[in-house]
DNA sequence: TGGTGATGATAACACGTGTTAGCAAACCAT
DNA sequence: ATGGTTTGCTAACACGTGTTATCATCACCA
């Protein structure tokens, strides 16, 4: 037989008192006058019957479910590709579990439009949501809802006054490119990790282009291929770079997965990394160290990007009114032996 | 100002009924004479409002949360080695999606003691769960939480009642291992994808015997190491193989990951593969067709774990009676070049 | 002795929904 | 016309909690 399980009805029952002192007690009501020998048997009642409040009517009642929504708005592909997602969730698990509060994943691909998330908030399942990988066909929806409902952005959304959080893309592909730079590399091409609508991808290609600029070298158009996500978009990418008249003495690929596909057909045309040709890749993807030579990459503070946001969202829940805060966490620089820069073996 | 989201109230006063007609509209409830007239009107007033119940009344008053718990017993190390997980949940989350109900993810790290989750249970805030890699110690626990809530395991444990989703690894690594001695090697090693405390690891150890005994081979213990979800210690446990006097010609390394490491050493000896060494992994995960050579492997049916787990649930949770089911999914052997049968570039 | 606070506890309401029992009117058959 | 059935709707309760207003008791002081 299913054990009804306990309410605070009884544990009033239990240690003589009524439903209230239950409740004045076990959640520490500051300006309650209980004497110390009634709490105590409230306390110890409660202790024996293992008694747990019942969410939905604390929620019912205090108007917080304690539960975010976690919403992925991105494609098969590029979860593929966002291989510390692990990571970022586990950030942002350990933000949620010293607060209290849970997390409700919702996949949200995009070819569903961005309402079907407002369902979440209509029927008070979330208090709040982080949105990963925004997309430019939000900004409408989130204009809209953003400003009376708590959505913390992971990853950019240009235009968006909302409170995000974010990788400083720019100076992270700024300071890749300045490092091939250095190593003597006069015609540096980039292989993006998708197309340049995605936000992540036109910061690191302005980072990129910074850095050219800085050490006085023209932008070359031609240099520049578009990867998407997938180590097969970045082996069509290289090959077009390779059969330039002139091509490239070093390539940053911003992902680490699209370089994957770069290196295959590196391999292919008979080269060697990175004596003929240097790569750096970008994400530092855990498998990245295990490539054949190992890949030089920038890392990215995956489980702080979590952490950030879950603390951004949670304070603005609390505290009523949205952070203006737009936090750029700094990157660093991963030197391995595919660039031709790296120590020992 | 915030705006005091439409309550059934607000609908029935718009539509000139009670809240009880409402409800009986809304949710459909069979045998409730409504007239087709009043039963428009109610809609239209509900649309109008763009009204949406509240999750947790709903909750409260049907003792339904409509949400499952996805528990994650994974050591931060096992998460990256699951790099099909994300593939799991997109399985899992479409059939939810469809029944309409949310994923609540919960962390649970080994070293947490699996009661944690019982608070989720205690608390009514989920409707039962999921245990993605379910632990020996996790046993005892089980046993008592099983019978009375719905627990679906994804992943084994031996002698556990409970229904459980997995992939058939007995049939799995002996096909694996087939596939090599039908290429004619007779000294194959085995690099475990961790301890065999756990059960997968144990039941691919188990067809590896298996493979080896149909074709009148001897075990070998010299020729079985041990790996631990991390490339390091593929490369560690290669590296004893290598050492040995008479070292084997193919070896099935349980996880591709851990074939990661392996591979490295490999490599670092000087020999290639598949030439000197044939190598097989195991889980084909994304990357591994782009490693040097591609790696051959086994490939798991990831979405579908995703999805048989969910269905398991929701029929258990719907019926109120577990179902005594255990599902073995079938796996597909993946060959490229790394075993030396490989057809192509 | 009567008034004033402080102390300790509780009755009663609210949160928003699902559901059961019942009521009034209309309809039907005898 | 009368009694029974069907139709259309609603009042009232339940779910389990947080919170406010109130009540009883007792101590204290003038």
């Amino acid at each position: 037989m299913k054990h009804r399980s306990p309410t605070a009805k009884d544990v009033a029952r239990l240690a003589g008192v009524s439903r209230t002192t239950v409740s004045l007690v076990l959640n520490r009501v500051p300006d309650a006058r209980i004497s110390a020998e009634t709490r105590q048997r409230v306390l110890e009642a409660a202790a024996r019957l293992n008694y747990r409040p019942h969410a939905a009517a604390r929620h019912l009642v205090r108007g917080r479910s304690e539960v975010i929504a976690f919403v992925m708005r991105q494609t098969p592909d590029q979860i593929f590709a966002d291989a510390f997602l692990p990571e970022v969730l586990r950030g942002l698990g350990e933000v949620l579990r010293e607060a209290n509060w849970h997390l409700l994943i919702f996949p949200l691909s995009p070819d569903q439009p961005p309402e079907e998330t407002t369902l979440l908030l209509q029927e008070r399942r979330v208090d709040g949501m982080i949105l990963s990988g925004p997309r430019f066909e939000d900004r409408e929806w989130l204009e809209r809802w953003g400003q009376e409902t708590p959505v913390v952005l992971l990853g950019h959304l240009a235009g968006s006054s909302l409170p995000s959080v974010d990788v400083d893309n720019v100076q992270a592909a700024a300071m890749a490119t300045r490092h091939l730079l250095q190593l003597g590399h006069r015609r540096i091409g980039l292989i993006t990790n998708a197309p340049l609508s995605y936000t992540a991808s036109y910061e690191r290609w302005l980072g990129y282009r910074q850095a050219l600029e800085e050490a006085g070298l023209p932008y070359d158009e031609t240099l520049v291929a578009f990867g998407a996500f997938t180590p097969a978009s970045g082996a069509a990418a290289m090959e077009r770079l390779l059969k330039l008249p002139n091509p490239p003495t070093a390539v940053f690929v911003a992902s680490d997965v699209v370089a994957f596909g770069a290196l295959q057909t590196i391999r292919r045309y008979g080269l060697r990394v990175p004596q003929d040709l240097a790569l750096m890749g970008f994400d530092d993807v855990p498998l990245s160290a295990y490539l054949d030579p190992p890949l030089s990459t920038v890392r990215l503070p995956a489980q702080d990007l979590g952490r950030e946001a879950g603390q951004l969202l949670l304070r603005w829940i609390q505290e009523g009114r949205p952070p203006t805060t737009t936090i750029r966490l700094a990157t660093g620089l991963i030197i391995r032996q595919s660039c031709g820069a790296g120590g020992g073996t």
